[in-house]
DNA sequence: CGGCTGCTTGAACTTGTTCAACAGCGGTGG
DNA sequence: CCACCGCTGTTGAACAAGTTCAAGCAGCCG
């Protein structure tokens, strides 16, 4: 099993072979697997254990009484669900499969005794979720100010990078099992509004997407449209710099 | 000076009177003020210390290359600015003032020390960073899904809450002095429709804004209207409890 | 084969935007 | 003291982006 979750945080700063040890003590841990379309954790639920994705992709998600949904992340391999959600009375949103998943539940005990023992872990830990609140930052000025061709763009510009930290992406390619109905609940937008501006976008050949492949043939192209500035990311050690680097006053 | 902070975490389990000191020790740190629409960090800033909020609001902000605006959530008194930030290189959003404000700059040590010796102030910043995240879902899930009357409604009963945690509320009001810019910036709408949108709810007599006061006369009325439901705010020890409970399936 | 899910298309419609103008208010400087 | 400026809030009218409803099609799986 590939140890998604080190290569992830090695982004964040090189470990070593002895914490490399640590994290692979993790996947002795008890691994479940979860059907599509599955609950992985219901809203309401008392959390107990952490959950560590290592196969497929899962989504937060909020419902409104009256049935609406939103998509408030995406869960790849390598993604972990709160470092310390246990600390919390019961869950305030639902974890579920988008793909077939497996996942690690991780007990407390072994979080903190490798939290304890590698410093250098424990701060990992901690780059990551400020990570992911800039994540989720950026989703809000998605759905806040971006139009639905921005939405897309930045979203697949996203989805991209995350999968290329985790080794996950082919060249220009990567999966994006999402259906239209899925992104729009990720975008705020209808799924018919999805499906033309999908079409635009591969009208103007900016991607490709075909049978859960997306293929980005021109990623400067998308991250501009995208207005797409990966440093919310901090993957410090990437190998190129964006272009599209906005100057802000 | 009041403790805000320390009356924030209370609402997530009781501190003890040596853990008040401890955070009392916090204020002998260097406070500092910003003016109004001024900002107190800017993106690319490379953070050394961790902000607290004790007089006046701020918001976090990001900009779009072309000018566009998300403010993606607002701070308040009590609120601190990301507890572990100096481990980022560089911030990927800019803090501003949205008021004058007054804030204490905490050094790293300090509040590494303080965690040391309080286990149970190191589990209440825990709690309150994950509350923190909880909140940023939830725009997520008011720019993606809400309508612009739901989105109002739901912000000022958020706002009222949390203002309400730290005692700045006083029976039916609060302050609120967000300009209708601001407004449109927070919830991803115009000024223009946020005046509209405020006129309806104040035709219905559901809100009252003026001089930057806000009076909520039917709190129940205006929470179903946004369709909000306190939880996600972790406020443990409320005292009553919210009848819109949604029914999940 | 039949039924399901996901994708596509068209046309009418709604929500929110844009642009433009103006009123009120407070502060500033002549 | 008054004139003026800039900021906030308000209003109207034309407009655009995205939604809704409805139908049809393709592929897949039992």
């Amino acid at each position: 099993m590939h140890n998604y979750l080190g290569m992830k945080l090695q982004r964040f700063g090189a470990l070593s072979s002895g914490e490399f040890e640590a994290l692979d003590s993790i996947s002795r841990q008890s691994i479940r697997t979860a059907r599509a379309r599955r609950d992985i954790v219901r809203e309401g639920d008392t959390p107990s254990t952490i959950k560590l994705i290592v196969d497929g992709w899962a989504m937060r998600y909020k419902m409104l009484p009256d049935g609406r949904r939103q998509i408030v992340s995406l869960l790849i391999p390598g993604d972990l669900c709160d470092l310390n959600v246990f600390l919390l009375d019961e869950m305030d949103h639902s974890i579920g499969a988008l793909t077939p998943v497996t996942y690690i539940e991780i007990s407390r005990h072994l979080i903190e005794t490798i939290c304890e023992n590698h410093s250098a872990l424990a701060r990992a830990f901690s780059v990551e979720s400020l990570v992911v609140a800039a994540i989720q930052r950026e989703w809000t000025v998605s759905l806040g100010q971006r139009t639905a061709r921005e939405r897309i763009a930045h979203l697949f510009c996203e989805i991209f990078e995350r999968l290329e930290a985790v080794d996950l992406s082919e060249g220009d390619r990567c999966e994006m099992p999402l259906t239209q109905i899925d992104l729009g609940e990720a975008t705020g937008m209808t799924a018919v509004h999805v499906n033309r501006t999908l079409q635009d976008l591969r009208r103007e050949k900016l991607i490709h997407l075909n049978n859960r492949i997306l293929t980005i043939p021109d990623r400067r192209a998308l991250m501009q449209i995208g207005m797409f500035n990966p440093r919310y990311l901090h993957h410090c050690n990437r190998e190129w710099e964006s272009a599209s680097a906005p100057a802000m006053e």
